[in-house]
DNA sequence: CAGAATCCGCTACGATACTG
DNA sequence: CAGTATCGTAGCGGATTCTG
């Protein structure tokens, strides 16, 4: 054998990975999911600076990937709920993991982002 | 008290990470180093797909970031070769565990991004 | 309160060509 | 072989507005 050209039997999982937590809010949204805060209202006040918009359309991917479930209780006013699916719940130790690493490493990120 | 309007104290972790890994291929990159293919070059024939320009500027922003360090031998033809700092190496976990989950959940997330 | 629709600026990325 | 410069494009996400 020469050299392997794709050497990297995870290449596949990264691409899926990255497409699937690609989004400014995605990890945060999992979280607040995580955390219980499950109504669009709760979010939106739990995360300065995000939008309605946003929300949707993040939230509404991660139910396109299977992360995550919608209920919609139908009542006026309206009232609906998002939890994690069994394969959102399974995303969360590495999102609490990595959260406390860019903690851990604040300061010589920061530094380095700002 | 009244209701803790932003409960996520890895709020800013998560923040620091997603700048940090932002970028199509910042964790192959990642993973590349850590399997030994240090020469952009290699990396380019590993990654199909991949240009030298987008090599350089996420290899770069890596640096920036501390996550990777740089040898250049100043020789002729040039020779150059990116490592892992202590900062990336620690990072290199959570990559590949995150690559696995991806490739276990293949079945599932491709029907959905698709 | 949930959410869809519209407009728009910014950035990331790809393609290409060029210098040492 | 390494790295930069330039151009074109697609998409993300912010602000705003409107509906039920």
């Amino acid at each position: 054998m020469y050299e392997r050209k794709i050497p990297l039997t995870l290449g596949c999982g990264f691409e899926l990975v990255r497409q699937v937590v690609n989004g400014k809010w995605k990890f945060m949204l999992l979280y607040c999911l995580h955390e219980g805060i499950t109504r669009p209202s709760a979010m939106e006040r739990a995360l300065p600076g995000i939008s309605r918009r946003v929300i949707n359309i993040q939230l509404n991917q991660l139910i396109g990937h299977g992360l995550v479930s919608k209920q919609d209780y139908e009542e006026k006013p309206p009232r609906v709920e998002y939890f994690l699916t069994d394969l959102g719940k399974s995303l969360i130790p590495f999102i609490i993991d990595l959260g406390t690493w860019g903690e851990e490493h604040k300061g010589t990120l920061q530094l380095n982002i700002v």
